[in-house]
Formats: structure tokens, C-alpha cells, sequence
DNA sequence: TTGTACGCGTTATCAC
DNA sequence: GTGATAACGCGTACAA
């Protein structure tokens, strides 16, 4: 089951073997010759050892994807397009997964340089936590030291490749189309402190607000994780806390629909008694009654980006591509 | 940057170095020793290369998972469980996707095996179609030779060890379960023609209500892709066909789920016009108004029970691991 | 306990 | 065009 075996049954070199079955550069090898071995190769149901290849060759073809959570949408539709662009390019895809821990990133990095990956995808959000993001950083220098890649999606703050999405831009235009409809008392369901993305985005939707005349009170700004439940939490929280606002805008989809559940739980009605809005766009939306509100991230679409930058050509200077956003303004949120 | 370089730096051989490093199974290094290299080691940022590891271990430390679409909530559950298991056994998860093609299955099976990964999951579900399976069993026993070890989960066809859910057990209980709700004309949306979970749910399902003297009329069994766009497309055709049954049963919850919007587009409100119930209780169903009526399976605990056999010591044959099913009634389908 | 040397399966370099 | 043979980085008998 080696190539030795299928040289010696060919009756031919390894080295003729191998060119015969890899094609090899610039080196061809006689028609009979190469019948031969792959004659010899499907009779001993040879399959090459993509490791030892990869000694020989010094380079692997395995492309690693770091995520959070792969049950979560918002993952596996980035993931989706990861494992495509990747299957374009001929790359296996090695799945990561912090379980929702952003410390463990270095070590899955880590991970994935000694498994010597041509690139690296990072899809989650970056924390402003000076520690972990060190060591992000770190594992990712060391990572690039041995010629690996990498891509991150979200903030640029690593000094590496990244596709970024106009988190500040989506979040002003959804604001401005809110206010646009007549809402004036808004809530954020603002996800964690030091959440960057999530920063981003509430301090665009904030700012954009101010300049229309909105404030918005420090009490209606409540934080929670960035998932389901932390949605739900913010929700309940800000249902005991006082009179509802108009409308409650959670800084992604899944807290969205968390605060949904809370607020079906007890029977405040959408959009009824409380508009409701998110930031994604999940494919989950689909089926979510009443159609809810939100801002648009093309996720495959990202993931396959991810991928290309990850795999493009080395540059001096990190690159950046840019995601625009759309908003998609949905029956949760009706004209007032 | 290799294990040399450390062994140099730290002015020991090569062997002492791996075995410092490693912790090599009864040889044991002097104390001293191993601090200089270890020290060694860290200075020159040093991580092991997995390929030669692999190489001269003659084992790779890769777990293969195949499924069609790790955007759909039922895959990227049973994702989360396997590599949540993967990694408790110091796996990495490599991702193969067919992009909804079953055609596909063998050839990323091949893929695996040139990886020579320790063992390989296949997620999606079998087809009744002769030439593709026969594929997937030849490339599993080709894989198998070079001592890599399968799981797959649903039928057991392949003679591989398998992750057997009681489809045919909870498609009868619900059955009964929606018969003693009152229910009597029923509809199915089947799902494609020879998928064998679809077709072992809804056979199951149908003879339950036999049993019970309810007959499933031919016309109200209607076939589609097992995708959410199947679901659409199978409802839209049952609403054209006729007046509405007393409820309709998808295969499966993605589906149900598409069915559920068909019928939102053209007005037909569920529960009030027609009840809707589903199968596998993916958790997208948590944010889904009315709460859908369907057959639990532990979707994560799933992906954890297949790569646990997937890993446990070879036998002699075939291994099954079986999963209760749990029907939970909600309001889609309310009592008659 | 430590070191030497071979082997893992393949590619690439060099003669022929 | 073909065939030896030296890498690739590491683990591990075997000898010391």
C-alpha cells in the first residue's frame, strides 16, 4: 500500500512512480510507463499518505477554521463558506471550536501550527482583553514565523489579514431607518463589556441616534453574553426594570431572538407592546414569527473571503476586506 | 525550528530531546536534562511538526467528520457533539462536506484516508440508490484496511459500527400520539423518494395509524427535497392539491419548517387551518412561533455516541449504538 | 540514563 | 526519460 509497492509491482523506479501518479512538475514520464503504474496503483487500492507528502513537500494542505460555536448560525454559515472556498482551493478544513471560551484561541492556534496548516481562518470576535488578545497576537506571530497565514474576521486589531464588516455603518443605518419609522425610546440589549464587536456596533447605533436628537438612557443599555441566553437574561432584566421603550435592539440575531423568547414568556407581544430588532441576518430568521428586523452580513460570503485572503499571496502589510451591510427592516419593527 | 535545533541549543541528542519533549512512554530523562531542554525548547518558540509525529508514530491524530451542509442546524449539532468529543481525546476535526451531494460521501472518505485520520464520522443519512452506497462501502473497507476505524450514524447499512436512532419507534409514537389528540386526516411530507431515514420515519408512521384504523391516502403523501426549500415546495403542492388535511407531518423539522412559511405566504395559519408537526427537534425550533410539535432527538449527545464508537477498540463486528426518541407535543399541533 | 542510527512514505536533486 | 539517493522531522530499537 505504499508507493514502493506500487513501483515494484509496476516494475519501475519510486521515483518514476511518483512522477507517474503526481504528475510532476516538469519531468513526464513514457504513456506505457505511466499505464503501468496506475495500473499497478488501482490493483493495490493505493491511496498516497498526504502526511508523508507533506514532509516531502513541506507543506500541508490543510486550512484551519477557529469558531466559538459550530451549533451557533452565525459559525456554521461563515463555516459553510470556509469549507467551500477551502474545497475550492483543493484544502482540507480543520474545524476548531473554543466552546465559547475567546481564551482558548491561542492554544487552538497553537494547535493548528504544529499541525502546520497553510492558512488559518479566525472567526470569532475579538474581546478587548489585553491578555487574551496577547496572546492571540502572539500565537499568531509564531504561527507566521513558520510560514503560516492567517485571516481574521472582525476587528483588525491583530495586525493580521482580516475581512471587516461594517459593524458601525450597519448599526447608524439601522438606527436612522428606526428612527425614520417613529421610534424615539430605544433599549440595547448590548452584549458583553468588552465585546468588540458588540461595542462597535451599539456605539454607531448610540451616536447616530444623538445626532437625530435620541438619547438613549444609560438604564435602557443592558449588558449580557452574546448568545441566546444572555438575550434572554437582557430581556427579562430590562422587562422587571420599568416602562418598555419602543423598541428593543439587540446587538446580533441570537440575542434578538433570546429576548423574543423572554418576552413571549411573559406575554409582552412583538411588535405589539415592544418592537424588536437584530444584526446578522441568520438564516434562522427565516423562521421566526413575527420577521424580525435586522442588518445584513453576507456570512457565507465572509467565510469564503476569509478563506481567500487567508490563502492569498503573503504581503508586507495586513489587507483588509471590506463587508458592506444592508438593512433589512421586517415586520418586527412597523411604522409608528 | 525542529526538534534538532532544540537538541542542539540544549547540548543533548536528538533522542534525549524527543524524550524530554514527548515524555516518551517508559524511558524517563534526568531532571536536569530536561529542563535544559524544555528551556530549549521555549526560547526557540519550538512546536512539534503533527505530520513527522505522524509519520514515525504511524498514527495521526485526526478524526474525519462528513456531513452535506454544515450550515443546517441538524448537521452543525451533531458538529458541536463530535468535536466536543474529538477534542476530549486530543483530536483534531477535520470537516468534509458534500455540499448536499451523497455522491460525494466516498470521495471525501478517500480524502480522509489519504490523511490516514483514526477515524471518520459520516453524518448524512443513506439513500437507497445501489451504486452510491456500494461506493461509500467500498471506500469505508478500503479505509478500514489501512486500520482506520468508521461510525456512521443512521441505518447500519454499510456494516460499519453505526449510531442507530429509534426513527421508526418515535414516527409511531407520534403517530399515536397525534391520533389520540384527535387527528384523522393526515398528510406527509415525505421527503425524496429513496432516503432511507425519511422513509423508515414515514413507513413507521403510516402503519402506526393503521393500526389505529386511520388511513394515509396516497394523493397526501408528497415527496421533496429533505431541505427546508423541499418543505416549501412539497407544501405548496399539497395546498394546490386539495382541501387541507387535519395535519401534516414533515419528515423532519427543516422541512416542517419550509412547510411552515409555504403556508404563512398564501395565509394558511397553523395551528388555526391546518396543524404541523416535525421530526428531530433541531434547536432553531426554540425561536419558532407556534412551538412545533416533533420527535426529539439528542442531536449533540448523537455526534458524542458516534465519535466515541468510532474510537473504541476495532471488533470483530459491526457495532450499534441506539437512540430513544422522545415525542413533544407543542402547540402546532393543538388537542381536536 | 543517554546517544546512535534506522525507518516512516514521499518528493526532489542529481546523475545517467 | 529514468533511476538512485538524499532529504523532510520525528520516534524508537539498540547499543553504550
Amino acid at each position: 500500500m505504499t508507493l514502493s509497492d506500487v513501483a515494484r509491482e509496476a516494475g519501475v523506479s519510486l521515483a518514476t512512480a511518483s512522477r507517474a501518479i503526481n504528475g510532476s512538475a516538469n519531468r513526464t514520464v513514457r504513456a506505457d510507463l505511466r499505464d503501468r503504474v496506475l495500473a499497478a496503483a488501482a490493483k493495490l487500492r493505493y491511496t498516497p499518505d498526504a502526511n508523508a507528502q507533506a514532509m516531502a513537500r513541506g507543506r500541508t494542505t490543510s486550512l484551519g477554521l477557529v469558531v466559538h460555536d459550530i451549533a451557533d448560525p452565525y459559525f456554521s454559515s461563515i463555516a459553510a463558506g470556509v469549507t467551500r472556498a477551502a474545497d475550492r482551493a483543493g484544502l482540507q478544513v480543520t474545524l476548531a471550536s473554543t466552546q465559547h471560551d475567546p481564551s482558548r484561541e491561542a492554544g487552538l492556534v497553537d494547535l493548528l501550527k504544529r499541525q502546520r496548516a497553510r492558512a488559518i481562518v479566525i472567526a470569532g470576535g475579538r474581546l478587548d482583553d489585553p491578555s487574551t488578545t496577547d496572546e492571540l497576537r502572539d500565537a499568531l506571530a509564531d504561527y507566521k514565523a513558520v510560514g503560516g497565514s492567517a485571516a481574521l474576521i472582525g476587528q483588525p486589531v491583530l495586525g493580521v489579514d482580516s475581512v471587516v464588516v461594517a459593524n458601525a455603518q450597519g448599526a447608524a443605518d439601522l438606527a436612522r431607518a428606526l428612527h425614520e419609522r417613529g421610534y424615539r425610546k430605544f433599549a440595547i440589549l448590548a452584549g458583553p463589556e468588552g465585546h468588540l464587536t458588540a461595542r462597535e456596533r451599539r456605539e454607531a447605533f448610540v451616536a447616530a441616534l444623538a445626532e437625530l436628537g435620541t438619547e438613549v438612557p444609560d438604564d435602557a443599555v443592558v449588558t449580557s453574553a452574546f448568545t441566546h441566553e444572555g438575550g434572554e437574561d437582557a430581556m427579562r432584566a430590562l422587562l422587571r426594570s420599568g416602562p418598555l421603550p419602543d423598541v428593543v435592539w439587540a446587538v446580533n440575531d441570537v440575542m434578538a431572538l433570546g429576548a423574543l423568547a423572554a418576552a413571549r414568556d411573559v406575554g409582552v407581544e412583538v411588535p405589539r407592546d415592544v418592537a424588536l430588532a437584530g444584526f446578522d441576518d441568520i438564516s434562522t430568521l427565516r423562521d421566526v414569527v413575527p420577521p424580525l428586523t435586522t442588518v445584513r452580513i453576507p456570512l457565507v460570503d465572509i467565510g469564503i473571503a476569509a478563506t481567500e485572503l487567508a490563502l492569498a499571496e503573503p504581503s508586507d502589510e495586513p489587507r483588509l476586506t471590506h463587508v458592506p451591510t444592508q438593512v433589512v427592516l421586517r415586520d418586527s419593527t412597523p411604522q409608528r
